[in-house]
DNA sequence: ATGTAAAAATGATTTTCGTTATATTTGTAA
DNA sequence: TTACAAATATAACGAAAATCATTTTTACAT
């Protein structure tokens, strides 16, 4: 099961776990907290890379503006989760843009410190690297779930992602809270549509919704969701 | 135009070009010509990486198998184009599975004399890597166009992306000459629904199809096919 | 050229999903 | 608390796409 939530998640949250504690030191030599309000962006598409984020407490949507101009979300970051490195490894521009849903506790890493960082701490440019090698195969399979599945399994998926994602530090999961908009972008369709299926896990007892957090009631039942038509 | 391509383009034809003559006789002195078969595996998914393939002559359809094991193709490359880097640089398996779609003429460069390449030319280990920060968003502008579109717009983005890719080198486009199974796994469709779409576009004159290799006869309107419902 | 298997095209039917319209609930400020 | 705007839920309809069944075309070996 954590094997297969992994095939879905960045898993940048570990990026710094393997370092010693004089590495650690370095960096936390360099760290600067930052408050973010919710709403506002880390950074945007085009934009010029200026550091990097751990995000401490709070969550932040990654997507990219369609044709349409309709926002798709890709990926949303949780607590300890690190993010915005690509662009500074690349010396690119931002590929996409990333706003805070929460306000946000974060910890920051100016462009310099960090690629000062790279280089004292061969393993962690290394870590980095191969990163940005598992997040590629992460989007791939990301691909695979929105062109494959249809509207329910991917909402059963995706439901039981975030609340693995967004609860990884509580004992007991407080739901998922995001808005209908946000959930809609994350599994690629219309608010009304997503509604519909929300509305089919409820009555069917795989979910209990109060204001508009959701709750997972039955785990299993959301994974049958994938697995019928695997069989069927 | 050509910047819309780049968005659905790894561009990894172009890795070699900044390098100087010096730097390009280093490459060339570890090249291994080699010769594929059509439809054999150039690497396959959670395989041990043995090195980085060129492709001299003719192409490979890069894919993951989904949920029902059924394949998503997420990318085709074509002559020029190089891969297999990821796995390397990450020291990680493949996540990914890469066939020949026709015999193959490749350059192979093995894992260690590849390793060493990237350590001599800093310019190049930096190339790649801001490659594969380039390709990390192609695939999220994939993923926004699956989750986005529709069939048709799909389609035709594909047919003239799929077109460029195939005809770079010709005066004269030779057309897009792929199974159905293959085109309806790129555009995420079932074989019969992608047939239906073909039939459209050949009704409206947009496409010919002889045999089962289709050309293109209007750009525009294959264009016009996704700015439509920008504007409507 | 001929037979055969694989690939592609077509048609009919059902399911899924987007859209429009409207009602209800929730959050927030007065 | 009330009033109002924003967010969410619901229903009904039509369009898009999946699936199943069948025919036609193409590729290939003999």
């Amino acid at each position: 099961m954590k094997d297969f939530f992994n095939q879905f998640d960045f898993q940048s949250n570990l990026l710094l776990s393997k370092l010693n504690s004089f590495e650690l030191d370095k960096v936390s030599s360099v760290i600067e907290p930052l408050f973010i309000k919710k709403g506002s962006l880390l950074f945007y598409e085009d934009g010029v890379p200026t550091g990097i984020f751990q995000i401490i407490k709070g969550r932040a949507k990654k997507f990219k503006r369609g044709f349409s101009g309709q926002e798709q979300i890709f990926y949303i970051y949780t607590n300890n989760d690190i993010l915005g490195y690509h662009a500074l490894l690349g010396e690119e521009h931002y590929q996409d843009s990333c706003e805070a849903l929460d306000d946000l506790e974060v910890n920051f890493i100016s462009k310099l410190n960090f690629l000062k960082l790279l280089d004292d701490i061969p393993s962690l440019k290394q870590a980095v690297i191969k990163n940005i090698s598992h997040e590629f195969g992460v989007l791939a399979n990301t691909i695979a779930l929105l062109a494959q599945k249809d509207q329910n399994a991917r909402l059963a998926i995706s439901l039981l992602l975030l609340e693995y994602k967004f609860n990884r530090d509580n004992k007991q999961s407080k739901g998922i809270d995001l808005t209908r908009d946000d959930l809609a972008n994350v599994i690629g369709t219309s608010r009304e549509s997503l509604g519909r299926s929300l509305k089919v896990f409820k009555n069917d007892d795989l979910i209990e919704i109060d204001k508009r957090t959701i709750y997972i009631k039955d785990r299993k039942a959301l994974l049958d969701y994938l697995k019928l038509e695997l069989t069927v």
